[in-house]
DNA sequence: TTGTCGTATAGATATTTGTCAATATAATAG
DNA sequence: CTATTATATTGACAAATATCTATACGACAA
């Protein structure tokens, strides 16, 4: 996983409304329409969200019949937790 | 820390030249001179993702004589970590 | 086949964004 | 005062983006 695959999942975490999604999917798996209830945009801009945040590969997409059902990414995101918890974090008041 | 300011954080985060000079400052304290020796941008736009990086607060700058030396905010850094470790992610393998 | 339902794609448009050159600001030195 | 140095701001512009309406696609039902 380099830098710019970050971004990209940064990105895709830097839209408020694609936030909302990630925020909803953290409980758990959701149907397009289950997401698409709780936003106040069309069926067209949920959907080009969605494929944003799967081409980033933080959220996944399992077709289920007429229903597509959303996931995070489980795996990359314990990842992206990992790399930002490696940082070098000094206590602010000593060198 | 509402989802908002989240976004913020992800929005500034998700630039690649932002990535890499917080990529950067994980290394430490830089000064905005150094920061811009290791990128092919003009010091205007440096200074331009350096505000953006601050007023997300992830970047705090520090002024230090004629040198702003920028450092990352570790606090908020580690409250974003919390709050993504905070997800409630299965095993892929069953429900 | 025709209709319905959930989702995706195409095309248009207004807004946002990243970048630059030019200039300003603030602090210091002489 | 003037000159220098590090950084910030302004204004412009091309590129990217979020959103919509209209339409297409795929799976199933009758």
């Amino acid at each position: 996983m380099d830098t710019c695959e970050y971004a990209k999942i940064f990105k895709a975490l830097g839209d408020e409304t694609r936030l909302k999604i990630f925020e909803m999917l953290r409980g758990g798996e959701l149907c397009a329409c289950k997401i698409l209830e709780n936003l106040n945009i069309t069926q067209p801009t949920l959907s080009h969200h969605m494929k944003i945040l799967c081409e980033c590969g933080i959220v996944m997409a399992r077709k289920d019949w007429k229903w597509t059902h959303y996931s995070l990414n489980c795996a990359l995101l314990s990842g992206l937790i990992a790399h930002l918890g490696d940082t070098k974090c000094r206590r602010n008041t000593e060198e």
